[in-house]
DNA sequence: TCATCATATCAGCCTTCACTGATATGATAC
DNA sequence: GTATCATATCAGTGAAGGCTGATATGATGA
């Protein structure tokens, strides 16, 4: 029997990337999220666009948002619409973060990863 | 029913992301990954550090290594050990492939991609 | 009002996968 | 030789998640 340390939440940094490595780890949703980082689209025009069934482009977008990887907007004159995009601040932030993961020293605030780290130096 | 498109393999670039982000899309595998950027490390180090057992570590450590992103080296003195650490060129490939898949232009050779946007342009 | 369009959500099915415990392999020490 | 250490692998279990088909919501148009 192993007794494993509670799982505390993950830090800032690891959790934002883990999140987004979820949601892109999947290859219908990399598609469409490839596909918004070039322009904004309707729904249906991704359907038409992958050839995939409307619940299904639903459900993928629906993770992509709660990722905050994109941004939906209900168009102004045909409200029945509604355009997704890739956010950019959120595909900055996201960079930023991969490339702080990668950094030699730990960052700032990231403790659970100084945690596993100082717990190697103990003899 | 719905008639899907027979799913062709996907494109270079999709393709090396999408594998890392499989393999990064999970905690346990996201820490330890950290840990081996920032030195390299036996198996068992990594069991210590996050207190997790032996065939848990050593399978995520078999799924980095499937998806190239650690190195596995036998240590030249003590042979049982085996160390790992973050391989710096798939590292720095990943990076690459990541700018090229949010550039505005579909990447040479990405066809999957270039469909994609192709079958939006026909009316 | 009624029908239709665009999107969201939900239940069920099925696959994938993380975890555990046990066993296998292979090197080292006695 | 036998015992132990370090690692790898495998079967079983339970949970998570992708896909489908149906239904719900809500806007638009006749």
């Amino acid at each position: 029997m192993v007794v494993r340390r509670p799982v505390e939440p993950a830090t800032p940094v690891t959790r934002d990337l883990l999140v987004a490595f979820k949601a892109l780890a999947d290859e219908t949703r990399l598609r469409i999220f490839t596909l918004l980082t070039r322009q904004e689209l309707c729904v249906c025009e991704i359907e038409e666009a992958l050839g995939l069934p409307q619940s299904l482009v639903s459900n993928h977008l629906a993770v992509l948002r709660q990722a905050g990887l994109v941004r939906a907007r209900r168009d102004e004159t045909v409200a029945r619409w509604v355009f997704y995009r890739a956010d950019p601040e959120a595909v900055a932030t996201l960079r930023q973060k991969w490339a702080t993961l990668l950094e030699v020293k730990p960052a700032p605030g990231d403790r659970r990863r100084a945690e596993d780290v100082c717990r190697l130096r103990r003899p």
